[in-house]
DNA sequence: TTAAGTGCAAAGGCTTTGCAGCATA
DNA sequence: TATGCTGCAAAGCCTTTGCACTTAA
């Protein structure tokens, strides 16, 4: 795994991540990036995620077929709440994925590098909106 | 929601998604269903599991950016582990993620529909090849 | 008969890549 | 100077769509 050169388009991406509290796509990151450099490229973007990625800075996620965002690693694992209504992505942590990933260790063998975890639903306001509507 | 009509494509495609041990992207479904009726499309293939999906009878899974297979809806709720090495898809069931959707709703009001779940890591056989490599 | 499904080809969106130029160590 | 990064444009891949024809109720 090669580290790569630190340019300050890379640092750019890697604040504008760190800043963004949600999640990003590479298009949104793109946008965001041309305030600041408008010399930047979308190409840029693209490679730049794949390297956070394999150096594990960054978490693709793959909410559906069209949208992948990506999110600065957090220092603990957490997991992600979707509101199919309003697309609201929230977070929530919680110790009993570790239960699962150590089932799963004992009744396969398998190593467990990840777990993605969404929990997709409607979120308290939309489901007033559903109700009145 | 439409039910739409049974069709000789529709069977088709439900009965080799039924067949299906594992989980089937377009393209494999359309490469198998062409074997067996050739004049059926793969613009057929994706309209058909946009109405399979919208009608609850397979789910879609985001495995990758570029992946993105289906399967039939289960009986009960079931989660996927994902070998990083071999890329094989093997499910898992556990009560205990009924405790997280039960901690999000009283956490946040949030009223759960689907919970997706994918462990990903490296199969026994994988990690034995790893090592003696 | 008539509404719905289908094939074909074209278009669409997102992502990757080839190449020449540029920047950084 | 040499290696690696970048922009641009083109190509790639998967998926959707428009339209005319066909099929099923």
């Amino acid at each position: 795994m090669k580290a790569g050169l630190v340019t300050t388009h890379r640092q750019l991406l890697l604040d504008i991540l760190r800043e963004a509290k949600g999640h990003l796509d590479a298009k949104q990151l793109f946008q965001e990036a041309v305030k600041r450099d408008h010399r930047i490229s979308l190409a840029t973007v693209y490679r730049t995620l794949r390297l956070f990625k394999e150096l594990g800075l960054v978490d693709e996620m793959h909410l559906d077929k069209t949208r992948c965002s990506y999110e600065i690693r957090k220092s603990g694992e957490h997991y992600h709440v979707i509101c199919r209504g309003c697309g609201r992505v929230t977070e929530f942590k919680s110790p009993i994925v570790n239960q699962l990933v150590e089932e799963v260790r004992r009744r396969s063998g398998m190593t467990v590098v990840r777990a993605v975890l969404n929990l997709e639903g409607y979120c308290a306001k939309c489901n007033d909106k559903k109700k009145s509507s």
